[in-house]
RNA sequence: GCGGUCGUAGCUCAGCGGUAGAGCCCUCGGUUGUGGUCCGAGUUGUCGCGGGUUCAAAUCCCGUCGAUCGCCCCA
């Protein structure tokens, strides 16, 4: 008698798994969101896991907290090129144009949802392995504006289908916030954005007039425009006079009003208070260099964004001699998922497709019962034979247990009938196979 | 990387100095071709890991690892 030795397994921290009944609701997300994206004309790719690093840092250091891989056996001297995990799906968008831009039609409207890795810590929300669902469009020199309306519209579309409960997006201007900035004659921008950015979470106006005081050397009229200005939320293109009466003229801002306007006008379609102009959003520092979104749960708003991305005039400027604008959108699918996990406490009853549970009688009846449950299938059910000759009440406590709606009784004897019992209320009838449907 | 909380059976947890417990789950049974309820029986533990204090540690102390929440950052 040897001793068996068990390795414990524990959780990994930030890398969910879910039990098949919770992974059956994931599949069906996926395939909501794969056919409205397709139904917009978008196609479909994958990348690899991976991309070089040399790829990821093309446009300067990361600072996003990226898993690097490397083989256990490697050697010392090793020349091959490091690899790294991709942090988000539009980097290998970038290079996967640049590298097949001869081969790809523009404007390029392509979906991808794939897992994503960033080594930050986790917690609610926040994963270290996790899904994201992106559409992007990239075109060649010149970007239709239209498209930025498009987008979002997508994924507004996804997040009604999916019962998500009350969000809403909000959609800005990168040019409308740098160019209200330098005409307030503010040139280093970066501390002013980050104090906008973190306003929720220092305790509001207050919070941003300490901050901006602290770490910028702002007076006090240009802190209290800037108040102001954060302050503009519209549901429609009246932004623009809101912006107007705070008296600050840039080129830049002028150029950002007119673009979030054109946006907004093309949103009106939409349900009310699903989207709103919101110039306090700043997205982060980010490449982007026009609109920007961000979508919030109206009841946890505190929770993160579940659906954010913008215009970014040059995409793959990094890895092609190519002037690529794009404009994308992601959703924060696993984010997304497992906040709608624990604010529903899922219950899913159905522990696998099984539609139909076909009893196995006895042994020397198996090739009529697995004829039966073939005829089932090719009807377009989803059938599994009973795996062993055992007592019915076994076979029934099993169908009960996975959560298999329907009970199927192969003839016991030869010339006898079809039966089916319906699970949910018990109630059994003599059927036909060829001809049966579930109620 | 920095703080707060928590690690006991497969799961949820009780026990908080004196021989490891409950519920759930799981297995079997309650006779002949029918699940959920009920009843009975049974299996399951390096009390996260290492050290210290003590006659005695799951229990007290220190360390460590892991999880979790928050900060930074972000989907």
């Amino acid at each position: 008698m040897s001793e068996k030795k068990i390795y414990k397994p524990k959780p990994v921290s930030g890398f969910p798994e879910w039990l098949p009944q919770i992974r059956r609701i994931e599949q069906h997300w996926f395939d909501h969101i794969r056919s409205v994206f397709e139904s917009y004309g978008y196609c479909s790719i994958e990348t690899p896991s991976v991309e070089e690093l040399d790829v990821l840092a093309a446009k300067g250091e990361v600072d996003k907290e990226i898993y690097v891989i490397e083989r256990l056996h490697k050697e010392d001297d090793d020349k091959e090129a490091r690899l790294a995990l991709h942090f988000d799906q539009t980097v290998p968008l970038a290079r996967y144009v640049a590298q097949r831009f001869n081969d790809l039609d523009f404007p390029f409207k392509r979906y991808q949802m794939q897992r994503v890795w960033r080594g930050e810590r986790p917690q609610a929300g926040r994963f270290r392995e996790f899904y994201q669902c992106d559409i992007d469009v990239i075109a060649v020199d010149n970007l239709p504006l239209h498209f930025d309306a498009e987008v979002p519209s997508i994924m507004i579309e996804i997040l009604q289908g999916l019962d998500v409960g009350a969000f809403q997006m909000q959609l800005s201007n990168r040019k409308i916030l740098m160019g209200f900035l330098a005409g307030l004659g503010i040139t280093d921008s970066v501390d002013v954005l980050r104090a906008i950015d973190k306003k929720d979470k220092i305790g509001g106006d207050d919070g941003v007039r300490k901050l901006l005081h602290s770490t910028t050397s702002l007076n006090d009229q240009q802190i209290e425009k800037i108040i102001g200005f954060t302050h503009i939320k519209t549901p429609d293109s009246s932004f623009v006079e809101h912006v107007r009466t705070l008296g600050v003229a840039h080129e830049t801002l002028e150029q950002g009003l007119n673009e979030l306007a054109f946006v907004m006008n093309n949103l009106q379609h939409i349900d009310a208070g699903l989207v709103v102009a919101d110039l306090s959003i700043v997205r982060g520092l980010d490449y982007y260099t026009g609109t920007v979104y961000e979508t919030r749960f109206l009841d946890d708003p505190n929770y993160g964004s579940i659906c954010s991305g913008g215009r970014y005039e040059d995409l793959a400027g990094s890895y092609i001699n190519k002037h690529l604008p794009g404009v994308g959108i992601s959703i924060g699918f696993s984010r997304l998922f497992d906040y709608m996990r624990l604010k529903n406490k899922w219950n899913p009853v159905r522990k696998t497709p099984t539609d139909i549970l076909v009893v196995l009688p006895s042994e020397d009846r198996r090739a009529h019962a697995a004829e039966t449950a073939r005829i089932l299938r090719h009807r377009g059910f989803c059938v599994e034979l009973y795996h062993a000759d055992q007592k019915l009440a076994k076979q029934l406590g099993y169908a009960e247990k996975k959560g298999i709606p329907y009970v199927w009784f192969p003839p016991f004897d030869d010339g006898g009938a079809h039966e089916v019992k319906d699970m949910t209320n018990g109630a059994q009838n003599k059927v036909d196979p060829m001809t049966w449907n579930a109620s």
